[in-house]
DNA sequence: TCCAAAGTTGAGCCTTGCCTAACTTCTGGT
DNA sequence: ACCAGAAGTTAGGCAAGGCTCAACTTTGGA
């Protein structure tokens, strides 16, 4: 039986269905509902259903029905050369070619389902093979390794926690373009200042200037202790 | 009546037909034979036939049933994005990425479809908006215009002709490494110096060295007077 | 003028990916 | 311990995209 090295047979929604799988079970680990999945996707669950099916079918997953699906080995293998591909990308655009962050996340979307692994490592090997994209988040390995260590939100920090701002959602061009305005950027140290009430905003520190920060932001900006 | 600016709507096989009758249409400016687009796509008359009327649909040719087809203006801006895109992919791989030769086309193939018109301006930009790619192929401009001045293949020059070695199809990898190999670029100048009857090799000389070339690779060298 | 080659049409197949509707299974609150 | 509602699955279907073969029509040169 073949082991399958190579991406390039799967269609690009089975590989977006992997990377979803993939990315809904970072936070917990546990298996992954299908209407996680749907949501995220935006289909019917009906519909995500069917496709888990086939991703199982492909050895890609295995499923306990009603219970959830998680990756297998080979499925994650998947998962992270498509993530691999996407960080990788977008890093270069933005460095290389100076395409305004806020775009880079979309062009990356399409193009990791079309470059091949030669011209991936093309790309790694000029950036220097660089571990973290340019929010902040890990690049896995050629080999399907990655730095996963936990992160938490912005949010849940109480007054007075110093951190560093590690990373934030690249799925969000009007976050990255606000932050990127106020000289924000992952890997930068802070403190919490202070807190309003009723998931009001959070004071924070940068550096000397302090920023005020609304709810959806915060939860968004992954933190690690210093 | 919306025109197209835009060939992202477009399939990529509506875009590899439009890529094709483009290219079969070079020669001549002749209409364009089904059986021509068939050959060249690897598919049955019958499927040439039919993804024409689609693409006459689209608006992108124009269509004389029995007797061939023609770009439309559209058609043709739609085939010249698609090999600017190819083209300029060809240059920066090989040039920013150091992608050997050989690899080069195989993979532009795939992201000429895949890259957005914004991207494809960076890498344009990038690369000081060159004229002609590695083969020495024209680079079709922003806005669909051509250098098309006429060439002819070496094989048909005459003993003694002098010249300029201009292109060489892309589609053959093994030409280019051959040609590599033995140092000779497009631009390069050169002299007949002699033939060999019965469609034998060509003796010509580049710069100081004389090379024997055969008649397949000099009917894929296309030159121009010097 | 006639016939072979070229082109077209018709019918159909297969894959992908999605949907809705109806059914089944699970789960938590009473 | 039960059962209602949530979550998941199956069944049936649809549309688009591309392709095939077989049979028909048109064309154009000998």
């Amino acid at each position: 039986m073949a082991i399958r090295h190579d991406n390039t047979e799967l269609s690009t929604a089975v590989q977006d269905y992997a990377k979803a799988i993939w990315t809904l079970a970072q936070r917990t680990g546990d298996p992954v509902s299908t209407s996680a999945i749907a949501e995220r996707l935006d289909v019917a669950p009906a519909s995500a259903s069917a496709m888990v099916k086939r991703l199982e079918s492909l050895g890609l997953v295995s499923r306990e029905p009603y219970h959830g699906v998680r990756l297998t080995r080979a499925g994650e293998r998947v998962a992270l050369e498509v993530v691999r591909h996407h960080r990788l990308l977008e890093l270069y655009l933005a460095e290389a070619l100076g395409m305004p962050w806020d775009q880079v996340h979309a062009e990356a979307e399409v193009l990791e389902h079309a470059i091949s692994p030669e011209l991936s490592e093309l790309i790694a090997k000029k950036l220097g093979d660089p571990t973290r994209d340019p929010h902040g988040d890990p690049i896995p390995t050629r080999d399907g390794r990655i730095d996963e260590s936990p992160t938490r939100a912005l949010a849940d920090l109480p007054d007075g926690e110093r951190g560093r701002f590690v990373r934030v959602s690249d799925a969000d061009p009007e976050m990255l373009r606000y932050l990127a305005g106020r000289g924000i950027s992952p890997g930068d140290g802070f403190e919490v200042v202070s807190r309003e009430p009723f998931d009001g905003p959070l004071t924070v520190r940068f550096g000397r200037k302090e920023h005020v920060l609304g709810g959806a932001l915060t939860r968004a900006m992954r933190t690690a202790p210093e």
